[in-house]
DNA sequence: TTGCTCCTCACGTCACGTGAGGTGGC
DNA sequence: TTGCTCCTCACGTCACGTGAGGTGGC
């Protein structure tokens, strides 16, 4: 009958490294139910089993190994459902936080794969479908035209406003007009969060690109207003303007890519 | 015209400790645009924040830094959606690890409470819901009892046959005279995973419970054979038996809690 | 002088991982 | 003797956090 386990075997059952139930020994975390008095030897027994995977549970959570030590020495049922109780309200918070995240990761890869597929000279009439936004406070540029102090508004009072900063920046001006006038100063930043409460609704729109650093549209201005006055387009709401590719894809700041749209009427 | 922030400047609006800051110039993961050549004084600016933002949101999804380093030195477009798409496998993974934890504490908290509110040593017939569990294979239990080896076997082959040990483990027996002739040997041991494709049917039951360790279930038998000649009852399918405190909340072996129930005909 | 914000540098911490050097029974 | 499994102990690593001691302008 072979009652204990060698720590090899009990590392290979429990998916838990030796080098790592050595540790737990040290930090006084997990024992061996036994050592051999002669070669030091440990042994585990497959009950053992049973804490180990809660102890691995515990630390999937986060929870830090001390912590668990502590509540290993004083458990309870009540202890281990209070435990519990706390943990459930932490994971949730976790969970949020990593949907967030791939939320975020899920729509920047849209945003550049628009870049990607867009021909950047090119100014045409789209189907755009409705898309989600958080429009911050309305932007104060300085006489310079610096957008630096509206931006940093913008961020600061972004907490506040549940805009999460995470997500593509862009910014809206309040019309074609207002663009044309001041290219480089939207009247509001927004965030493109999919989960934002207010929307661009879907609809044609005129939609253009132009390679640049922040807020410099070169000749896409002047591209814009000969194509409308060519074709004869009049527009209705604001203009929307967004970086697809930023300094998050592309080095060199002058081949940052931005889509620019705004509604036909 | 205030053009640069200062490291706590920059640090407020980004929520990055100062601390951390310097450590990731140290990396040479971020940089401030600038150093005051005199004071040696950091200086960042607020575009900044789009791209720390950024290694934050990468950070989150657990990227080494070493990694996001080398991802933001050879940058572009075609990289990032690459970077992304890896990423968002690896989050759903991680997404389903969160879940998986969750599930196991939440099951354990309903078992630990349901053996906070049980009453040891009374014997009852109580309608059961439905519950899901996933089986092991067949037990072969040694002349001498032990549960050792059939329990090792049954951790051995967790991972083939799907089952996450992370869940209470519990124990069937055939029938109720099975459990009667040997209590200590279950036919099967099983995981208490509420995604197993195995049920318990909901029904009418006969449960009882028992202090002890592991397989030890004392006067346990004979109260229930006591019970169900006096009230003449007979059972059909199998016997279960669940830990509802054992040493995960406990900490005295004698103490640990089992239910066991078997279906009313 | 005091208070404030920045600086560097060294050391601590957490949860291991690695590797050197040694043991003990087949 | 060789191979194998275990041991201890020291040091490395990752991503910071902390604190000591110093600077420079109001």
């Amino acid at each position: 009958m072979k009652e204990y386990l060698t720590i090899n075997e009990f590392s290979k059952i429990s998916g838990i490294k030796s080098s790592t139930l050595r540790h737990w020994e040290e930090i006084e975390l997990f024992k061996p139910v036994k050592r051999d008095p002669e070669t030091n030897y440990r042994y585990y027994t497959p009950e053992q089993l049973i804490m180990i995977n809660f102890i691995v549970v515990l630390q999937s959570l986060n929870i830090p190994l001390k912590t668990i030590r502590d509540i290993d020495l004083k458990r309870n049922p009540e202890e281990i459902i209070k435990l519990i109780d706390d943990q459930e309200k932490i994971l949730n918070k976790e969970l949020r936080r990593l949907q967030d995240a791939y939320s975020v990761i899920h729509t920047r890869r849209e945003l550049i794969n628009q870049g990607l597929n867009a021909d950047p000279l090119n100014i045409s009439i789209e189907e755009l479908p409705e898309q989600h936004i958080i429009v911050g406070p309305k932007t104060k540029f300085p006489k310079d035209g610096s957008f630096y102090n509206p931006f940093i508004d913008f961020c600061k009072k972004a907490d506040e406003l549940h805009i999460n900063l995470n997500y593509p920046i862009g910014g809206s001006h309040g019309s074609f007009e207002d663009f044309v006038k001041a290219p480089g100063e939207p009247n509001n930043f927004f965030s493109k969060d999919p989960g934002g409460n207010q929307t661009i609704p879907a609809g044609k729109y005129l939609v253009a690109y132009n390679h640049g650093y922040y807020g410099n549209f070169n000749d896409t201005v002047k591209r814009m207003t000969d194509y409308t006055k060519k074709h004869n387009i009049s527009f209705t709401g604001p203009l929307y303007a967004i970086y697809l590719h930023d300094e998050i894809c592309i080095t060199d700041p002058t081949q940052y890519l931005a889509q620019i749209f705004v509604k036909i009427k």
